[in-house]
RNA sequence: GGCGCGCUCGUAUAUCGGCUAGUACUCAAGAUUUUCAUUCUUGCAAGAUGAGUUCGACUCUCAUGCGCGCUACCA
């Protein structure tokens, strides 16, 4: 395994095509480039790798940004952010690339091509497994070819050409992954890639990756794993500029595999597979179709992000609930697992769980205002946070918190069958009436006061305990549910409790 | 088809040649709770297959199988 250089200053990149919403696998694999940079006291860049101009999405660049902040991820330059080393969308470097394209086609190590896709589509027909490449390319239209004029006159008179790799065949050529340990690969199988497009004078993914992880000084690349067959077309690349010395070191992440069955967690999956995998809702501005997203189904962030880092990565021990700064301080790309990881979405879910119970009341309660609000409740903010005290561990999310305690805000206005049936038996409204009269002749309606002398007062009559207070409880609740019983009437406050205890004999008996 | 990568309980993973193979999620049972939930305890459940190297292999090598990725003038 290669050793971590350094010598230089570490700058990693996220570097997405604005073709859509962010994907939940690209949230992983930009969180362990943040995590990386931070650990290591470097640079995180933010480029737009919109080369591609059929595929551009309006709103899919903000909608990324947007996404990043919510889900704590800072980037230190780049779209948006600034830095010295820009313009850090590749639309805006167009330029540069042609001057590199130049350096490429002078020194003979790339050349033009005038075969149109239609002619490139008939010889795939053709010729099975055919490639453009050394076996190839003496066949086909181009200025290896063709004489330079003929090649100067077809581009005077308007023709579309690429510019197209010159790959020596037979070479091996080896990659070190920081993850995967040594790739080689035999040159004989790349094919001559596409580098520049005449049609928008704009590279290809892989000219633009290079020239700017060069120009940007990048130091590791950290990407997907879908990008390793092409891992060894970039290592020569580098050496066709001749920047060996500072190509970047690679690291590779395994893939996010679909729960059930095969493939890659995709785009599309949407909300095919139960839940959301983007961070945040996005509306398609050319179908208008609607995915959801995380932060609308009620995910808090650090969970997503705390379930996002174990996918692929682990810190060596059994520590599965972590901040964000101990990510920094254990992250560690030779742990990074090699083989894909199933997106298990119930663990996640179970994160979810674990952060809205170590958040404190006052932070639950903050995001539950608006509900309340919503359903006509007009509250403090200190009965919403005595209320979540008393219902926040038992809910996922934190949507799930009204329908666990609305009762403490409305008097029910139907009683549950069930429960009915099993606690408010024939005797319930004389013992419930009975103990509405002890409860109001107390003086003191404090629950730590009065509970010790009901369960006396439960025992002088001879009753059973179960029976009366679980019928009171369905009386307030509506349901045998809920917190403790007497933080449900301290809650309720003295007047409440008999009113919805007096008011459910006359409804039920 | 070609090339590459991968393969430990259902899932995520620990183990960097010594294993009675650990942990978490899920699931099941029990305890606790006057209800529901929480919590706690216990349990179920794994090294793809076959060779080789070795005193010893889940860990190393090779083959087979299976899975995935790539194979565009997309990234």
């Amino acid at each position: 395994m290669a050793e971590i250089s350094e010598s230089r200053r570490v700058r990693v990149r996220f570097a997405p095509s604005p073709t859509g919403p962010l994907h939940i696998g690209g949230v992983r694999t930009a969180l362990y480039n943040y995590l990386f940079a931070r650990q290591h006291g470097g640079d995180l860049i933010f480029r737009i790798e919109d080369t591609d101009s059929n595929r551009f999405v309006p709103g899919a660049e903000d909608y990324i940004l947007k996404a990043f902040r919510w889900l704590g991820i800072r980037f230190d330059e780049g779209v948006s952010f600034g830095g010295n080393y820009g313009p850090y969308r590749q639309s805006e470097r167009r330029d540069i690339y042609r001057k590199y394209v130049d350096l490429l086609l002078e020194a003979g190590r790339a050349y033009i091509a005038f075969d149109t896709p239609a002619e490139l589509e008939a010889k795939r027909a053709e010729i099975p497994n055919f490639q453009y490449d050394a076996s190839t390319r003496m066949q086909m239209r181009n200025s290896l070819t063709m004489s330079k004029a003929d090649v100067d006159a077809l581009i005077a008179a308007g023709n579309q050409y690429v510019v197209r790799f010159l790959i020596e065949p037979d070479e091996e050529v080896r990659v070190n992954d920081l993850i995967r340990g040594l790739v080689t690969v035999n040159s004989s199988v790349l094919d001559d890639k596409v580098l520049f497009k005449s049609a928008d004078q704009l590279p290809t993914y892989h000219l633009a990756n290079i020239v700017d992880d060069h120009l940007m000084e990048v130091t590791h690349v950290i990407r997907g794993e879908e990008w390793l067959p092409s891992a060894p077309l970039h290592v020569l690349l580098y050496k066709a500029f001749g920047w060996e010395d500072t190509m970047p070191q690679f690291a590779h992440l395994p893939l996010l595999l679909k729960p059930e069955g095969n493939g890659k967690l995709s785009k599309r999956d949407g909300d095919r597979l139960g839940f959301p995998v983007f961070p945040l809702e996005w509306h398609d501005p050319k179908t208008g179709e609607i995915s959801s997203g995380y932060r609308e189904k009620d995910y808090l962030p650090e969970a997503v992000i705390n379930f996002l880092a174990l996918l692929g990565w682990n810190p060596g021990n059994d520590q599965e609930i972590m901040t964000m700064d101990e990510m920094v301080e254990l992250f560690n790309l030779e742990k990074c697992s090699k083989a894909g990881a199933r997106f298990n979405y119930q663990k996640l879910v179970w994160f979810n769980h674990e952060y809205i119970m170590s958040k404190s009341d006052s932070e639950i309660a903050a995001m539950f205002m608006p509900v309340l609000e919503s359903h006509g409740v007009r509250t403090t903010r200190e009965r919403a946070e005595k209320a979540v005290s008393l219902v926040k561990n038992r809910v996922n999310f934190t949507g799930e918190l009204w329908d666990n305690c609305s009762y403490l805000f409305q008097a029910p206005t139907s009683y549950d069958e069930k429960s009915l049936k099993k606690w408010w038996k024939e005797e319930a409204p004389v013992t419930t009436a009975q103990l509405c009269d002890f409860i109001e002749s107390q003086p003191e309606f404090k629950g730590e006061i009065l509970e010790p002398l009901v369960m006396e007062w439960i025992a002088s009559k001879g009753y059973a305990t179960g029976k009366v207070m679980n019928a009171l409880r369905v009386t307030l609740v509506g349901a045998a549910m809920g917190p403790q019983i007497f933080e449900i009437t301290d809650f309720l406050g003295r007047e409440e409790t008999l009113r919805r205890a007096r008011k459910a004999i006359q409804i039920l008996s």
